[in-house]
RNA sequence: GGGCCUGUAGCUCAGCGGAUUAGAGCAUCUGACUACGGAUCAGAGGGUCGGGAGUUCGAAUCUCUCCAGGCUCGCCA
């Protein structure tokens, strides 16, 4: 319904200039409008959409509000266009302008969308404008070699998901990006453990489990912490790694297989395709990022280390902020491989990406480290004048007890686990559903109808947060069949599906829509939101805007469903209603493909 | 101490500068199954939007200040 608001708010602008010609051109000379301020109605009673900006000008105006108002009706009632789409306008309380769409238009609307395989949503792909078709890097996930894949992962890789697929839908180029950490001092030190406890680890390809390197790494990490000789030896071996040795990179490349391996079966679980382009892959470019830096004049050695000086972002005693490019070791750290991505993000083909903007969907505690990468990029002049830059923070996962989530013994929970979990409580529920309910169903159906229960619940529990807050993760409370849940969500699909079994066929084409009920009605006009909702997150990056949709939608179609029957209903009554439930299927299908969940015809 | 984030119902959270009455869900209480799956629906109670000031015709929303909590602050990522 964007296009209606859009030429709504057009017709009621020039109404407003109509009304106001003087002040409408000392807008002009000054380069700014007249702006009428069309939002959509904060209360259903008040239509469908409210004109808020007779009270903002009533001062420059020097006229009451509700004259201002009633200048605009004036106009209005004159545009034989708005009349075809607008009852008559209200004033109401102090100036507002209340409209309330004439049901021919709705009903031309709700037919456009159920003829529209995209559902009102306009596509990119035919806009031309640079900015629009440039490529978007979205950075997510990004675990670390020889560490499992643990709950801090897990908010980093749906909401980087989510946001990829809404930015793809839209009609752009995503490049998902899995910055995974292969690469730096913790490889010196695993080598170096490996040599003594497990060569041939280093020379035969699945010689350990991933399970065995997580215990070597956290063995070597304690060995490096207390023996100085072993220290030496890890350093070693990074020189050795980073200048490329051949047996030092075969044992390097074993590993990362390994662990590899692991991921792969957590993203096919989850559904997640990224482009695996590790820390390493910026090994190259490491060296030009310093001598850019020298060439901008910001690099300053300081204590040995290679630094540039922040502006704006001062430490503990008030001095700049230094960030280290470059160790007194002459190592390199982080925040130079991240300025390498940037750098290499946003150079043109084939040198680079040809990023226009690139996303960042990592934790907020690294704000700050961001916020210093970001300026000096910046300052190294490696942004194009269009490129967007932007860090999509989210906060931690925090267990019932409001502390950061932790195993009964204090371990970091596994992602593995932590889906396991979710999957096996899902069945125990469906099972004892089942039991109570006397149905009997194949032992292939339970699997899968826990298995997709079990990850959309982890799924939507997350994204349907707002991702800056911290989260409270709770089994119970995703799973819970009533509320803000992925079942809930799931099962108004699953009545949709049940009328499609019943006999309604949902594919019919309708040459005349009829609607009468209040219930309707009121699901036309929320079905009709949903290309605003896809163009929010867009802009704001925040899936749960979605989330709140969709739950709402689902509220609205139980609503219609309760209270008006479809299959039992008489012509033209029966094709509208069953219209109206295959597009709230679709819509509901659209939406959760969009935040990544998997949905099902029968639970 | 500096920076960033958070503070809204008993709990978990939405909330886009707009309207008498700040919204959901959970929990609590009361109703509704011979219409398509009751995993649902209808309703009730529950709030000084952390405190204070300011900007504005209008502030949960913007600004300042104070209070509380979290994250972060030089060679880990």
């Amino acid at each position: 319904m964007l296009i209606i608001a859009n030429s709504l708010s057009i017709h009621i602008k020039n109404a407003l200039e109509q009304a106001f010609p003087e002040a409408a051109s000392k807008a002009h000379e000054s380069g700014s409008t007249l702006d009428p301020q069309l939002v959509p109605a904060s209360k259903p009673e008040f239509g469908d959409f409210q004109v808020n900006g007779a009270l903002q000008l009533a001062k420059p105006l020097k006229t009451s509000p509700r004259s201002i108002a009633l200048a605009i009706i004036e106009q209005l009632q004159k545009n034989k266009e708005f009349l075809s789409l607008c009852k008559s306008p209200e004033i109401a309380g102090p100036g507002f302008i209340n409209l309330t769409l004439k049901e021919e238009c709705l009903q031309a609307e709700i037919s456009k969308q159920l003829e529209d395989e995209r559902l009102g949503v306009q596509s990119l792909k035919s806009s031309s404008t640079h900015k629009e078709r440039s490529t978007v890097v979205i950075d997510f996930s990004s675990p670390n070699i020889a560490k499992e894949m643990h709950v801090g992962h897990l908010r980093s890789t749906i909401i980087g998901d989510s946001i990829a697929r809404v930015l793809e839908f839209r009609g752009h180029k995503v490049l998902r990006l899995n910055h995974v950490g292969d690469w730096g001092t913790q490889f010196g030190m695993l080598i170096a453990h490996l040599k003594t406890v497990a060569p041939e680890a280093l020379i035969t390809a699945d010689a350990v489990e991933l399970g065995d390197l997580v215990k070597f790494y956290r063995q070597a990490k304690q060995r490096f912490d207390e023996d100085i000789i072993f220290q030496q030896t890890s350093r070693e071996e990074v020189i050795k790694l980073q200048n490329g040795n051949s047996k030092s990179l075969k044992a390097w490349k074993l590993i990362c297989d390994q662990s590899r391996k692991e991921f792969e079966q957590i993203y096919n679980r989850l559904d997640i395709h990224l482009e695996e382009r590790g820390e390493s892959f910026y090994n190259p470019y490491l060296k030009k990022v310093i001598d850019d830096l020298k060439d901008s004049n910001l690099l300053i050695v300081d204590d040995g280390a290679k630094c540039v000086f922040l502006e704006d972002i001062t430490g503990k005693d008030g001095e700049a902020l230094p960030m280290i490019v470059q160790k007194q070791d002459g190592g390199f750290n982080y925040a130079t491989t991240d300025l390498a991505a940037i750098r290499y993000r946003f150079s043109a083909i084939p040198n680079g990406d040809g990023a226009g903007r690139v996303i960042y969907v990592t934790d907020a505690g690294q704000a700050n480290h961001f916020a210093g990468v970001f300026q000096i990029a910046k300052r190294a002049k490696w942004i194009p004048n269009e490129g967007c830059l932007e860090h999509v923070p989210f906060g931690l996962v925090q267990g019932e007890n409001g502390k950061k989530l932790k195993t009964r013994s204090g371990e970091t929970v596994r992602l593995r686990d932590l889906l396991d979990e979710a999957v096996d409580r899902a069945e125990t529920d469906l099972r004892l559903r089942l039991k109570q309910e006397g149905r009997i169903e194949s032992e292939a159906f339970i699997k899968h109808v826990a298995n997709t229960v079990g990850i959309a619940a982890v799924k939507y529990a997350d994204l349907s947060q707002n991702r800056i807050t911290n989260y409270q993760f709770s089994f119970n409370k995703m799973l819970a069949l009533q509320g803000n849940t992925a079942p809930y969500l799931l099962y108004a699909l699953v009545r949709i599906a049940g009328i499609a079994r019943k006999g309604g066929n949902l594919q019919t084409t309708i040459a005349s829509l009829k609607f009468n009920e209040p219930q309707e009605w009121s699901l036309i006009r929320e079905l009709l939101k949903f290309d605003k909702v896809i163009d929010e997150v867009e802009e704001e990056l925040l899936p749960n805007r979605l989330c709140t949709y969709l739950f709402e939608l689902s509220q609205i179609f139980n609503r219609f469903y309760d209270q008006v029957p479809v299959l039992k209903a008489v012509e033209p009554s029966r094709s509208s209603r069953l219209a109206l439930c295959r597009l709230t299927a679709d819509t509901l299908k659209l939406g959760m493909n969009l935040l990544g969940i998997p949905t099902l015809e029968r639970m």
